[in-house]
DNA sequence: TAGTGGTCTAGACCACATA
DNA sequence: ATGTGGTCTAGACCACTAG
C-alpha cells in the first residue's frame, strides 16, 4: 500500500556531512575529522562513514588525500580550475585565461533570470560582464547574474582587486560555493553587442552557453550567459 | 629508488572482468555470474568482487539490478538511448529522432580520419551519412566514419532494414560495443553541403560536434561529424 | 613513528525480484 | 522460498604523509 522510503545509514551520514558543509563547520580547503572520529561522532562503523565520504568525493564536495586526510573541496585549488570552463584550445595545452571585467551593475531581475534563480520578480540581482582572453585574444564574453541578497558588497573594484578564479572569490568572500552546474549550448550569430567585444564581424558563428549553477541543496545561485569564439578553441565534453 | 606500481586486488579483478567482456564471454544484455560465484572463481572475497563491479557499473560497462543480478550494458536498452546524443528540445520532453540514411560508402581513409582511428593511411573506411529528424524536421546531419575491417557486411540495405539505435546494430551485428566517447563542439556557419539537407540558408549558425568513440581498451573505432541545428534544440551538459 | 586513508576479509542481516 | 544485490560491522593489515 504505502511506499516505504528506505534510506540506508550511509546516506543519512552523507546528509549530515553535507549539512555540516553547508553550515560552514568545515570551510573550503580545510581538513575534516578523520573517518574514525566521524564514526564515533555518528555512532556508526568506519566503513559506513567511508561510504558516505566516497559518495561526497565522487560529487567533488570532498577531496581525499591518502596519508593526509579528507579536505573540503575548494575553487581556489589549481586542480579544479577547468572543471566548469570547458573551452580548450584546438592545439596545445590548456592555458589560464586572463579575465577583464567590463562592468558590474545592480538592477531588478528580468523575469527569465528571476525564474531561473527562484527569486521574486523585481528582486535585485548583480550583473557582471567580463571578457576572457587567451594570449591577449578575447575569446569568451560572459554575462553573470547573481542574487543581490547573497552578494551584498560585490562591486567592480572588488572584482578588479581580486586575482584568481571568480568562483574562488564568491566562495571565500561571500561563503557561497558552487557545486554543480548544468549548461545548454547553442550556435548563434554574433550580434551588435558581442561582435565588437570579441573583435569579430556581426554574424560570426558563436557558441552560446547558458549555465545555471547551484550550491548545496541544489539551490540555483548563478545564471551565466557565455558567448564563445570557437575559431581556435572548442567546447570539450566526455561521454561515459 | 624504483617506483613500485601497486595494483590492488579489486583492480586486477576489474581487469579480468573487462577481459571477459571484451572476449564476449558474456554478451550485451546478458546476466553475468553472481558476486559469490565470481568470488570463488577468482579466489577472493565477495567484497572485493563487489568493489570491482561497482567500478564497472560506474563506467556503464555493467548494470546492477537489485534482486535480479548484474547485466552487461547494452545499447539496445531504452534507458541509455540518450547517453551519447546530447541534443534536447528547448521546450518539452526529449523525443526519439527518426533516422534517415542518405548513403553508405566504402573508401580509403583520409589522413585525419586514419589518424583518429589509428589506421594505416589508405586503409578502407565505411562512411555513413544520415539525417536525424524530430517530428519531421531535419535537425542533425551526421557523417560517421568506421574502420572497414571491423564492419565488413555493413551496407545501406543493412542500415535501412534495421530499426533502433545505430550503436545497437553495431553491437549486435558486428560485436563492437562503444563504451566511451569524447566530443569537441564548435560553432560554424552552414556550408553548401549541409544547408539544403537541414533546410536552412548557407551561413546559418550550426553546432559542429566531432566525436571519437572507443570500445574496450580505449581503442577508437568511430569518428563522427555532426551538424546540429539549434534553433529549437540545445546541447545539454551537466558539470559536476 | 604516528596518524591517515586504502584494501581485504568474513559474516550477519536487509531489500528486492521471481517463481 | 530462494537467490540476488545492498548494507553494516569489526578487525587486520598495507600504503602514504609528515614530523
Amino acid at each position: 500500500m504505502s511506499t516505504v522510503t528506505f534510506s540506508p545509514l550511509y546516506r543519512q551520514i552523507r546528509e549530515r556531512l553535507v549539512h555540516s558543509l553547508h553550515e560552514g563547520e568545515w570551510r573550503p580547503g580545510e581538513l575534516i575529522p578523520s573517518e574514525g572520529e566521524l564514526a564515533q561522532r555518528y555512532g556508526v562503523s568506519q566503513g559506513t562513514v567511508r561510504k558516505a565520504i566516497d559518495a561526497l568525493a565522487a560529487d567533488n564536495l570532498l577531496v581525499r588525500r591518502q596519508g593526509r586526510g579528507t579536505f573540503v573541496a575548494s575553487h581556489q585549488e589549481q586542480l579544479a580550475q577547468f572543471r566548469f570552463l570547458r573551452l580548450r584550445p584546438d592545439e596545445g595545452d590548456p592555458r589560464q585565461p586572463a579575465s577583464r571585467f567590463i562592468d558590474c551593475r545592480r538592477l531588478r531581475a528580468p523575469v527569465e533570470i528571476a525564474r531561473a534563480l527562484q527569486l521574486k520578480p523585481g528582486e535585485t540581482v548583480v550583473v557582471i560582464r567580463r571578457l576572457l582572453e587567451f594570449d591577449g585574444a578575447p575569446t569568451v564574453l560572459e554575462e553573470i547574474w547573481l542574487p543581490g541578497v547573497l552578494f551584498r558588497g560585490l562591486s567592480a573594484e572588488r572584482l578588479n582587486a581580486y586575482t584568481g578564479p571568480l568562483y574562488g572569490l564568491l566562495e571565500t568572500e561571500f561563503g557561497v560555493r558552487m557545486i554543480r552546474a548544468s549548461e545548454r549550448v547553442k550556435a548563434v550569430a554574433a550580434g551588435a553587442d558581442e561582435a565588437p567585444l570579441l573583435r569579430v564581424d556581426p554574424g560570426e558563428p558563436l557558441l552560446l552557453v547558458v549555465r545555471i549553477s547551484s550550491t548545496y541543496g541544489d539551490r540555483p545561485v548563478e545564471v551565466r550567459h557565455g558567448w564563445y569564439l570557437t575559431r581556435e578553441h572548442h567546447y570539450a565534453n566526455e561521454l561515459n
